[in-house]
DNA sequence: TCTTGATAAACGAACGTTCGTTCATGTAGC
DNA sequence: GCTACATGAACGAACGTTCGTTTATCAAGA
């Protein structure tokens, strides 16, 4: 920390989804929350734990009854956060009509909202995915896999049923992600844009990127 | 350092345009092309001055004969970073025909040019910009706005014009930003796709995203 | 009710290492 | 002999982590 810089990301209170290994109340749980919130203003390198300890009004060494290391902590928010992103694109597929279309939007629409509701956790999870091991970074990294897969398998479903017509499905698939991964660099939830605004937004934006034709 | 975690950024040679303050020779041009090199592959906070003296085969403190300290390396590659994007686009939009949509295209053809050759310094002008005190960032935020304010004046002003049909001009701005930003994260010069296939697709992506009927 | 023992959590001090930086000294080329 | 650059040694501060001890909580036994 030292001379401390810029702010990346304004410091609102921090969320956190709720999750079987991070239950509501506890130590654990707050180190978590404050870690998020501390890795997704000045990064997970430029945080100390005796920085994290002072947040929380502990001392360092008491962490090490809760985290094994540094990067577990890192480790663990990344998980949770690749966790309740790939579960909101399976439910919002699953739940969505089982046109290509429909799907695109329906995905988008999950993808883009989880980005707008959970700015902090978006924004650690796509920029400090790199701090990890690969050991460390293996059960986030399949996870990631399985949600482009689930992306691009759509478009090319839409293209071989003559709906869409992209220009090119892994730039466009790429484009698509680029859009929402970068919502916490820019959009403030309780600002003047709704998140279902902007999911809403994002879900036809897409569809135009594909050249999505008529019908539904 | 310490244990190295995996690179964000393939560690290809390190490319770094021409630039009045950074000659093409002599050693405070190498100590940027290395240490642009290390910041986009493990992230300024994670690289040391040691880190950066050993690849240079120096010993540390032979550096500060040419930078007063570390972050004014990294913020003379943010701002070398900025004023080649900035120019591009200037004279992009500048040759382009003097329609919205021509503009626009130029815009988004020379943003994506630029993330695309220079993979690296826009690795670390998006990702490091904030690890920059307000001060030694201004210069950078300046032409910021300024790239910024001028796609969104072209949206604006194919709006006004009728050829333009966004869904909301903000987040259609902020998307087109977006998809751009990103491209480091996954696109490899002299990959399976052509940095010039590249940007006539992301440059057609926006003109969809605008809603652009017909004409020029 | 009082005592006891077990358990979990936090403390306080210290560890060895690495951090960014300084500075007196040396050296090569004009 | 001046200038530009590099060296080697050292500085205090901060780093992640360890460990022995203290404190708080609470159930079981007398």
């Amino acid at each position: 920390m030292s001379t401390p810089p810029r702010s990346r990301l304004r410091a609102t209170d921090a969320q956190l989804p709720p999750t079987p290994a991070a239950p509501a109340e506890g130590t654990r749980r707050r180190i978590l929350e404050t870690a998020l919130q501390l890795f997704a203003s000045r990064g997970y390198h430029d945080t100390s734990i005796r920085d994290l300890a002072t947040a929380l009004e502990l001392r360092p060494s008491a962490l090490y009854a809760h985290f094994a290391a540094k990067d577990h902590v890192l480790a663990e928010l990344v998980r949770i956060g690749h966790e309740a992103h790939f579960e909101a694109l399976e439910t919002a597929f699953r739940d969505a009509r089982p046109t290509p279309s429909a799907q695109v939007q329906a995905l988008v629409h999950a993808h883009t909202r989880v980005h707008a509701e959970n700015p902090q956790l978006a924004m650690v999870v796509n920029e400090e995915f790199y701090a990890l091991s690969e050991e460390l970074a293996a059960p986030a990294q399949v996870l990631r896999d399985k949600a482009n897969a689930m992306l691009l398998d759509t478009i090319r479903r839409g293209m071989a049923q003559g709906q869409f017509s992209p220009l090119h499905p892994e730039i466009t698939a790429a484009a698509i992600v680029g859009m929402g991964s970068r919502i916490p660099h820019w959009f403030e939830p309780g600002g003047p844009i709704a998140v279902e605004t902007l999911a809403d937004t994002h879900a036809q934006l897409a569809l135009r990127m594909l050249g999505h034709t008529a019908g539904t």
